[in-house]
Parts: C-alpha cells; structure tokens; sequence
DNA sequence: TTATATCGAATTGTCAACAATACTGTTGCC
DNA sequence: GGCAACAGTATTGTTGACAATTCGATATAA
C-alpha cells in the first residue's frame, strides 16, 4: 500500500517481516485471516521467497499459526489463551521488576517519575480513554524491562509478548477503564524501585498486571 | 548423514528443522560454528528455500543467530546469558508449579512419585553422574509444565528454553554433580504439589532452579 | 615484515518456474 | 433436495538459476 513505507532494511524477508507485524498489531490483518502468499507477495512488491521467511519468523513469534499445505492465518486469541498469556506476563514481568529494584539508580527513578507525570497529564487531557491505545501504558513497562539487564528477558517481553498483548487489546478494542489506578499502581511500583526493594517491587507488578489481566478478561466477557 | 533419518514430516523446512535442532542441543553442530547453507543442503538432501525457512525457525527458537548477507551460526552462550536463561526458567517454572499445584490430582501425584523413585533407581545403578545427561531431570520438569495446564508457557518452556538449557549442558559438558541433592529438592516439591499449595510450590521450585544455577555457573566458572 | 588494495571464489539474497496439494464449483446420482 | 464424485483453479511446496555481497588469497608498496 505505500510504497516508500519499505524502510532501508538490510533484507527483504526482514523489512516484511516488521511490515506485517505492524500490520497485524495494528489490526489491519484482522485475526483469523488468511496469509496468502500471492497477495501479500504482490502488495510488498516482493518474491515469496523471502516472503515466506517473513511469515516463518511471524511463526516463531505466535503471531500467525502455519498449517501445512493450507498456508498461514493471524493467531486469533479466545480468552484461555489470553490468560495464558497475562500469566505468563506477570510472572516475567514481576522479574523484570525484581531485578530493575536492583540496579535502580537515583536518575533511573526520576526518569520513570517523568514519564509518569507525563503519562498524568495525557489521562487528564484525554480523560484516560486513549492511554492504553497510545501505548502509554507500555512505555512505562518497557523501561521497566529494559532496566532489568537481562537482555534475553527483554527480547522475550517486548519483542514476542507485547506483540501479542497488542493483539488482544485489538481484538476487543480495548479501552482500558481504570487508567487512574494504573496510574496510581505504576507510582506505587516506582516507589519500591526507588527503595530497590526487588520482593515488593516484584509483588507489586504482579499484582498490577493481575488486575489488568481482570479487567481484559472482563471486557472479553462482556464483548462475547 | 543417516538418510533413513528424515522422518515423515510433512514438510522439507519441517522436518529439516528437527534434525538441524537435534543436531545443535547434541553438540553436533558446535557453538559458535556456521551454518552453511550449501552445505546443509547437500547433506540434508533439499534445496536451499525450504533449508532458509528451517534455518528462520531456528532463528525463532534463539539457537541460531543470523547476521545479514553473512549467515547463521550456532549460538554461544556465555555465563552471562546462561544466567538470564536461567533467570527466566525460574520465574516461570514457578508458575508452572503454581499452577500446578492447583490442578494436582492424586493420580498426578501418583505418576510424579513413580516418576522419581525410577529415577532414584537410575542414579544409584549410575552413581548419579549420568542422571541429568539423560535428561532424567528435565523429565520432572516437562511432568510439572504439562501439569500447569497453560499451553504457551508448555511450548515456551520445553519448546523453547529446554533447548537453549540443553546447549547450556553441552557447552559445559555438565555431569550434574547434585543429584542427591535435586531428587531431594524434587520430592518436596511433590509434597507442595499433593497439599495443592501452589506458593509452596512455586517457592520450592524457584529455588531449586536458583541451586541448579548456582552450580551450573560454578562449572562453568571451572571451565574457564 | 606489515599493511593495503585488488581480484577471484564462495556464500547469501532474490527471483521465476515447476510440482504437489488443497480448495471450489459443477455435474451426476440417489 | 441433498450428497458424493469430479474437474478446474488457485495456493502452497520445492527447485535451480541469477544477482549482490562478503570472504580470502595474492600481490604490491611502505
């Protein structure tokens, strides 16, 4: 579709690769949908070649679910597999934040008490409705994860997971309702990493995410 | 090599897949070493499309890594990712026991005692030393993941990190030097899993993941 | 001897064509 | 009308060839 979107990526399969995902992530490949080979290999412009390493790398990521002989499909999450994936995600993500509280510095702190007053002013503005959508939200967990040192964890987190945590949100068109008390976890969470007391920091993101993870699976409920 | 080995997978990238896995956790294929695309072709016997998209897959599973326009080459795991992998596998081998223990039924825990007493048999007949290298240990460990009921953290774990704690294995060429110790460990986690107490549990788990680090690293401390 | 440049060989990236399988719409039969 | 077999089409799986890049060896100069 656009044409000079192809960024200078060093290979074709590559440069798809993050064309695609964005696409799914972004909903425009709705759930469910099929992966044709054909298609996409005309509106990329590309062989299916390295299309098709694309779409093994989507594979590897959960993002498309390959049957053989049939071809591949946007992973279409229920709600068991969205548990699933939050409780995977809180227990990595309580990690992440037990070993952020260690290597937490002091300008470390102030940097995710910026982002946080920030983030307060964009829920005031908006009324809270679109901090989820933006993303706000995910910044802050992502320099959580990036803080942790462990580069295979954030691989993990914000290279596969979230991907797929995009998705669900697309999925139901999630508009996170409780942006206040996110707001006021995400402080309480800081506070404990300013402390670099990693048990309750670990704690605390667990709980965070748990109540997260409640208040998906009950708009899930209600969208079914 | 073996031509009888390529099983009836439905595809070549598939099946070619498993061996080139299989080929890397054995240390057949050496860490840190190439993979040449001509040449596995020729010794596998398909051509290179079908081998890239193998190669892309294994690229997934974090046991090659691919440079562009250079190729891909075993990965080499130094202590210092040996110690974020197994960061990771105790955050969620924890939440695995967890949430095994809540599903724990007297049947499963029946199978966990059979499952170590022949166990114990084979370290006393063995002295312990191969234990782990047959992968006896892991066997407790995909018991308890199967158990926890949650499919993604399954093929996360035994589809994904075992291997990579395989390659750890390989490159330390580790003879587990606790295995009184860990069968130990092993049956009070059955005891936490049979009173269905999840944190237990998940305690007991993590921590015996903690003294299998501590003694990996040590080895691999030695090694240097 | 060391360093640099250059040329050739090998490898990776990409493509288009062929083979095999799955899907679709039709026909024929019960 | 409904169902099964069938043929045609489209898609996936695989291959070999070509283009582009990298790696290595040789030669040259300081």
């Amino acid at each position: 579709m656009d044409p000079h979107t192809q960024s200078k990526t060093s290979t074709l399969a590559d440069g798809v690769f993050d064309q695609i995902r964005t696409a799914i992530v972004k909903g425009e490949l709705p759930p469910g949908s099929k992966v044709s080979e054909p298609q996409l290999s005309k509106q990329y412009g590309i062989s299916r070649g390295p299309l098709r390493e694309a779409i093994r790398r989507l594979e590897g990521c959960k993002l498309v679910e390959i049957q053989p002989n049939v071809g591949a499909s946007v992973v279409s999450l229920d709600s068991a597999q969205a548990i699933e994936i939050y409780e995977i995600r809180e227990s990595l993500e309580g990690l992440a934040c037990r070993l952020a509280a260690k290597r937490c510095t002091t300008e470390d702190c102030s940097n995710f008490r910026d982002l946080l007053t920030k983030h307060e002013k964009e829920i005031q503005s908006e009324d809270g409705r679109l901090y989820y959508q933006k993303e706000g939200d995910l910044d802050f967990h992502y320099l959580i994860v990036q803080l942790s040192g462990n580069r295979r964890l954030f691989h993990l987190l914000c290279e596969e997971l979230y991907h797929l945590i995009r998705l669900c949100r697309v999925q139901t068109s999630s508009q996170q309702s409780r942006p206040e008390q996110a707001f006021k976890e995400h402080h309480q969470i800081v506070d404990a990493l300013e402390s670099n007391d990693g048990e309750l920091a670990e704690i605390l993101m667990r709980r965070h995410i748990s109540s997260a993870r409640a208040t998906l699976l009950d708009q899930l409920g209600n969208a079914r």
